[in-house]
DNA sequence: AATGAATGAGAGTTCATTCAT
DNA sequence: AATGAATGAACTCTCATTCAT
């Protein structure tokens, strides 16, 4: 049980020096010496946690995601409202970040460095993320509280599209704003949209120039 | 003259096999001998008009982004409403990538591979796409067409960002649909919002909670 | 008494577990995980038994040919004559090898890999080896069996050579013949020579051609 | 022209200098930076050259054996003699080695580490070495000065075994007496053999004696 | 005696860049 | 302007050995 407890805390050390290091310098130009100084352990000793520098930056994204999804998943249990739910997971999405500038600079830029990660990115966990938008969207659909003409893929895209942005560019700003605070306003405006209801629709449908 | 256009056509040779090149196998894992044997020249020339691997995918994000912004704002120039110009914005955006999937992928991905480049990014072409879409919002709030009391910065984020997500996944997707004709949806979304108008502000209102 | 007797047994299993695991992978790329785990112990057991990795190659080497150059030398004893001695050496030579192909392995060409191996091999018992073989020619000289004019090292290394060569063989061509039914014929051949006793001696007394 | 011969003259380097670096060293302690700095180069250059430090060593054996095969072909043809003709080839094999010890000790010890280049050894040249002295002592058989109850492929093994064995003790023993000058004592060794004709036949005809 | 987690030195190879031609 | 042979710095991962338990 002591054995086990300080292997699982080494693991663990390692992954918060992966992620403070590979935030400050990048996850290429990271060397895993300075990952393995930084949890104050042999760089060989890395290799007997995970297979690859790789394999570090896949296991930090599954494991972190795994949580996360899965809190998501609770809270929103609780609660019945489309909107409420969106909310969950937009608290959700820029708190863990907003919380973390760390997490959020490897996130953001370091795991979307290849399509490699980006492939994983997508098939694995973020489309558990894209259904449990949908699923909201949906259940506001039947509720009645979302338009039923919305194509539900888009609407996702949009809604998580908006989120990603914001986090971006709040890491490329160097935290300059906070975060967590937007959740609200960005919901507030996937919600109820950008136009005072003047005739927007108009142009919006009107067919794509061909160039 | 002659001489110059052959120059010229050299350069654009290199910069075509590099989209090409870096799409596949991504930046990291392409070799400059393999842009140079895609452009049919030796290693070395690439140097007489690069300075560095680098070098090839800054000017070449710098020079499509010059292109397209220009083009985007000759076009806007001619259209007075707020939607219409974001339709403009939205059409371009989705149109430049979506005929080229080639690009798309470096713009999505390999341009993003680290805080050097995502910096480059954002200070310089980005942010005058922001402005770009700023200007348009701003117009519309000015025009009663656009809430006023709407964050500018928060709605430009919303709107570029659903752009991008969209993109991300067409490109991740293997171009399985059609990007182009997503403007207008996602527009109309952008400007109506995802609500049927029932109650949804109030919980979008609620403070996040802590955790 | 048991404790001791344990303790050879564990010994044993390494030297039989590494005597497998070289002769199947090759010295070089045999870990000394794969040595202990074939003999069912932990690494740093190892350890407690031999010195390096080195040291169990060479006490391997030490121990079969301290033991088999014995046992050959007892039975070299009872019998007089110098071809019947010759032929215990064959004997024993092509029969430890030939009832072990992973010891064969081992001798013919993983012991042989630097000339750190290679010196040792001689200066100790490959000289004894030697000796023996000497002591039974030099023998037979006295006879009047064995030619009086023939150089004893010479002959000692044709009689080690064809013995060797023969073994190398087996080895690489994996066991496809009986080695031990070949120690008369080598035998006989090294005794009365290949030629029909028709004028050969003439060429082989012609001084080699400078180049 | 003058570009190629500099590449040869650079490849060639590289060769002398590994044959050098090898036998001093001994293969797996050779560093490839070891043999660029003795060939003058940088460590990169090796690489324009040799697809792996195995194949620096390999490509050195199929170099010196095929132009050494050749030469010998090309002298047996030459005489009609079974026993000129293993002459030519001791004469060879001697010399070869003994008037380039560093290639001596590539050869007998550095070449034989590993089943790998055993069986390259075996599988390519040394094949056709065999076929050389078989061809030269069924010719014997033929022309009746070679026993023809003899087996070739024991003798071919007795004939390359003794030479063999007397290179690799020249080599451990430092060179420490004349090689060259032995293929004539070995060739009659192996012709007429090393009894005086007294009744040894019985003993090499003996069957085994199990264990 | 036995374990096996931890260590950390060590090296082959790649490839962006240079520069003599 | 163009070439492409040459450079040499850079870095992940392996594995023999140690030693606290």
């Amino acid at each position: 049980m002591m054995a086990k407890r300080r292997t699982d805390d080494k693991r663990q050390r390692i992954l918060d020096a992966a992620v403070s290091v590979f935030a400050r310098k990048g996850f290429f130009a990271s060397r895993i010496n300075d990952v393995a100084s930084a949890a104050g352990i042999a760089d060989g000793t890395v290799y007997l946690y995970f297979e690859s520098k790789d394999d570090i930056l896949i296991k930090l994204f599954d494991e972190v995601m795994g949580e996360h999804l899965e809190a998501a998943r609770q809270e929103i249990r609780r609660v019945d409202d489309a909107a409420a739910r969106l909310r969950v997971i937009a608290d959700h999405h820029l708190g863990l970040l907003g919380r973390n500038p760390d997490l959020a600079v490897v996130f953001q830029v370091e795991l979307r460095q290849s399509t490699k990660f980006m492939d994983l990115f997508t098939a694995s966990w973020l489309k558990e993320y894209f259904d449990l938008v949908e699923a909201a969207i949906e259940a506001g659909q039947k509720q009645g509280t979302i338009r039923a003409d919305l194509s539900r893929g888009l609407a996702t895209h949009a809604f998580f599209g908006a989120l990603d942005a914001l986090v971006t560019s709040w890491v490329l700003a160097r935290n300059s704003f906070d975060l967590t605070e937007l959740a609200g306003p960005i919901l507030e405006l996937f919600l109820t949209g950008a136009s005072t209801g003047t005739g927007a629709s108009q142009v919006a449908k009107t067919p794509p120039r061909r160039r």
